[in-house]
DNA sequence: TCAAAACATGAATAGTGATTCATGTTTCAT
DNA sequence: ATGAAACATGAATCACTATTCATGTTTTGA
């Protein structure tokens, strides 16, 4: 019992692969794909996808480090090693999971503000638009939680790109007078941050409140805050 | 490739131990600390609290599976077996520090907004607090994002513990008038959201913007909400 | 129709780290 | 001071699974 409180060095910032016996390592360094290979036929792509498809409910039904290899694959109907022939380990599949969510969500806010130029509109849309999706999606939702440990890059990415949207979206409406003037990078955080948890509250606690409700109560905390005696038209 | 899309089980909810070679369960059945005992001493009171701070700092920083007992009992400076004299494994200490986490977090709000009858600025302090609080402890904000897989049951005792907290505070003050009316259970959750994010924002993201800027901010959309010309007394 | 390319298989390998335990050392109550 | 209770040790055990690979099977293109 000596030296306490020294500093925890994170190690490769997240965990590694098992060691391979020899590393043959004096190419030129380029390429990165000695496995996990795009699939060149029908049925190939086919298995891919299903090896996904079950990762997806597998991995979101025990989390990462649970899911076992051999649980994905039965999963998906195939043997342990066809796993190997499209991807180059778990983490990969992992992180394939994560961009996935963040495209198909990104597809399901485009669709449901689409054509809305008002922002306070455009804001109950898109929040009614994202709780929809995680309800059809639970698994992809909790798997975004365990990216923050097991793909923290993944993890950023994802909430990076719907932070810089929001921010910009906002700043665009202020400038439009569409909205109250105010700090557009934390009110993007705050307003992903209500979304977030609504979200959560419907699929991790299985809320069972109609979405109407929630995005309509949601949405006069958005528009009109908490002040009691607010301007109503 | 045959029966896809089968349901996946949650064998057991989360993780679990490795088996034990012989079972003698014949006993009355109610007893439940084979291992994992208070310390009975200042030295042992010592040895427990370094190893509950060594565990926080390095699941903090690579997460639990990442985590191994080596490592966390290395930080602490005690022989691996030591940690088994206090805990029983690994979701234990694991456990303690999401309670932990509740305990003072509640304890950081509570001092926060104590003596503040007036709602909207109860609501003000309180989030300057949490964020002044999750700003001094980053590790335990990131262990309560990794208990939704490792202990579920303790995930949703932290947040449903707040969420009825705050829901009936909002209640109490919508029913004083000092809130405009409204869904208190949604708008609990989103409140929530808001300061878990913005948490996330300065610990995960390494925000550097003031805390008093960002509560600044926050504290003006949550009274006003999103909508231009609010009446301004 | 046939050789080559793609796919698929699942048993074998092997790294890893949680947990145990037989053996000391320290502290406490009397 | 002294035996018992607490505490501490760290090497050894051993379950668990990611990954590989030698060997088939299926599909494709000409």
């Amino acid at each position: 019992m000596s030296e306490r409180r020294r500093q925890v060095r994170s190690e490769a910032a997240s965990a590694r692969p098992r060691k391979t016996k020899a590393v043959p390592d004096a190419l030129p360094a380029a390429e990165d794909e000695p496995r996990g290979i795009q699939p060149k036929t029908a049925r190939g792509e086919a298995t891919r996808r299903a090896i996904l498809d079950a990762a997806e409910r597998v991995i979101g039904a025990k989390g990462f480090s649970e899911a076992s290899i051999g649980a994905i694959t039965r999963e998906a109907g195939c043997a342990q090693g066809t796993f190997y022939i499209y991807f180059k380990g778990k983490e990969e599949v992992f992180s394939e999971l994560v961009l996935e969510m963040g495209r198909l969500v990104r597809r399901a806010l485009t669709q449901a503000t689409a054509n809305i130029p008002d922002r306070l509109a455009a804001e109950k849309a898109g929040l009614r638009g994202f709780l929809d999706f995680v309800a059809a999606h639970p698994d992809l939702y909790r798997i975004i939680q365990e990216a923050l440990f097991v793909d923290p890059a993944a993890y950023r990415a994802y909430f990076s790109s719907f932070a810089e949207g929001y921010r910009s979206a906002l700043a665009d409406a202020e400038a439009a007078g569409q909205i109250r003037p105010g700090d557009c990078d934390v009110r993007a955080w705050a307003l992903m941050g209500i979304a977030r948890a609504l979200g959560e509250r419907a699929v991790i606690w299985e809320d069972r409140t109609p979405v109407a409700e929630v995005v309509d109560a949601a949405h006069d905390l958005i528009v009109h805050g908490l002040q009691p005696r607010g301007d109503k038209p």
